[in-house]
DNA sequence: TTAGTTCTGGTCAATGTGACTTTAACTAAT
DNA sequence: ATTAGTTAAAGTCACATTGACCAGAACTAA
């Protein structure tokens, strides 16, 4: 079966089989840490069936179908591992290199997302899929810890530069709870005032008039956020 | 035959043929403007010479061998088109939506390099190589204006936060030649006295004790850069 | 010798940030 | 009902960074 490849450059088409390509999906959401209560970066994984790496944990992920894009891929395999919907879903890196299996030459396209708690709660669990802290996954299959550590980093350097944190929480929150995930994902504790000073100073963030009501102490203020996900090529010029 | 890789979850097997997987590479250079004499930012095209989209420009890429990873073909493929060898390479994204190619489907793995300009001056240039402007490159075959869109505004990225300006000079230059760096891919000029503070205050730059001689004007110092690429999965932890 | 240009070091006002203080608003305990 | 305890929210101050601008140094060309 001669291979039919054409691509961009003028190029002899080759006869040997192409590397197969497959999508994997790095899944954060915030959960409260069993002892502090305080929430924390988990992600789930899934336990390998067959070999290679028999019986590891590893990122959930599948071939790609003939018929979807990269990221409804992505979408997919997200919602079948955790029958969640990403509230945000971003193209984290493609993965190549040449020893990643050791059956097969494999190109991992692998993504992130985030996920909001309130849905992660009720996520599914089960014998092959389970949920880690972040910091303390293990050993995974392939390069997959290399993996889950970039998309650490990744996700570390979105929040702090650009304006990701609210996909992690509902349309309302307080400007408690977005301190919450800063501290939760870059692992350290942020002064509240100053904080308050730089969120409310971006134009995307709207005061409501509402307060959240319940609480043992003064009834805070709720926000919503306002802005868009971002400008990667697959999300671009949504109007 | 059936397909070993399981990734991570567990998912039926395919038979369809799998997209097909291309490396391409938007390459950077600067190169001064006819008329002003300023550097400018160029990059290379080739022109199809098979359908589809024949005739028209697209960027300088093709399938990925058996037995080099991702970053080597997208090397190999600048050295086949250019000549040259990158002073810096690193992955763009992952283009793979399902119409890309009329034809068939392809998933598109691209980088981005920078060359120097001392070599892109010999670089090869024939019938079916060009150099464009990078702000004027045309209709080009398939997604490829998106791609180039899309580098140039990671370029941009890069070089108002990274350190990345350095790539497009040799080992030593003036601080004008760094701002002309800038002042060339962010098309807008900049203070002297400013920059010259901000850049002298980065730790990666290194005053040597020459000066370049010859010029019209006072000798200016000529400085070094003494920092590392990147922090990309594939330049991770080099020492 | 002078005019023209770039290089280099400096000032100043405006802005942003981290550390800290103070007052407001609520609940829970006494 | 009063008070103690806690969080929300606003403000103060010292410090660093930035953009706009100025001036002297060092060279070439007329």
């Amino acid at each position: 079966m001669g291979i039919v490849y054409t691509s961009a450059a003028n190029v002899a088409e080759r006869r040997s089989a192409p590397p197969s390509l497959a999508i994997s999906t790095v899944i954060f959401a915030l959960r409260p840490s069993e002892k502090s209560g305080r929430p924390t970066l988990w992600i789930p994984l899934v336990r390998r069936i067959r070999e290679p790496y028999k019986d590891l944990w590893a990122l959930p992920g599948g071939p790609l179908t003939h018929s979807e894009s990269l990221q409804d891929a992505a979408s997919r395999n997200l919602q079948e591992t955790t029958g969640l919907a990403p509230s945000y879903l971003e193209q984290l890196y493609a993965f190549g290199g040449l020893h990643r299996s050791p059956s097969q030459r494999v190109v991992s396209i692998v993504y992130w997302a985030l996920v909001q708690p309130t849905e992660a709660a009720l996520a599914d669990e089960s014998e092959n899929v389970r949920w880690f802290r972040a910091d303390r996954v293990g050993d995974l299959a392939f390069d997959h810890n290399a993996i889950v550590d970039y998309a650490l980093w990744r996700l570390r350097n979105k929040l702090a530069y650009g304006s990701i944190a609210y996909h992690f929480l509902g349309e309302y929150f307080t400007l408690a709870q977005v301190r919450e995930v800063y501290e939760a994902v870059l692992d350290r504790q942020l002064d509240p005032a100053n904080f308050r000073r730089q969120i409310t100073s971006t134009p995307e963030i709207e005061e409501t008039g509402e307060y959240l009501q319940g609480g043992k102490h003064r009834p805070p203020r709720l926000y919503r956020f306002t802005g868009r996900p971002g400008l990667d090529p697959d999300n671009r010029s949504t109007p």
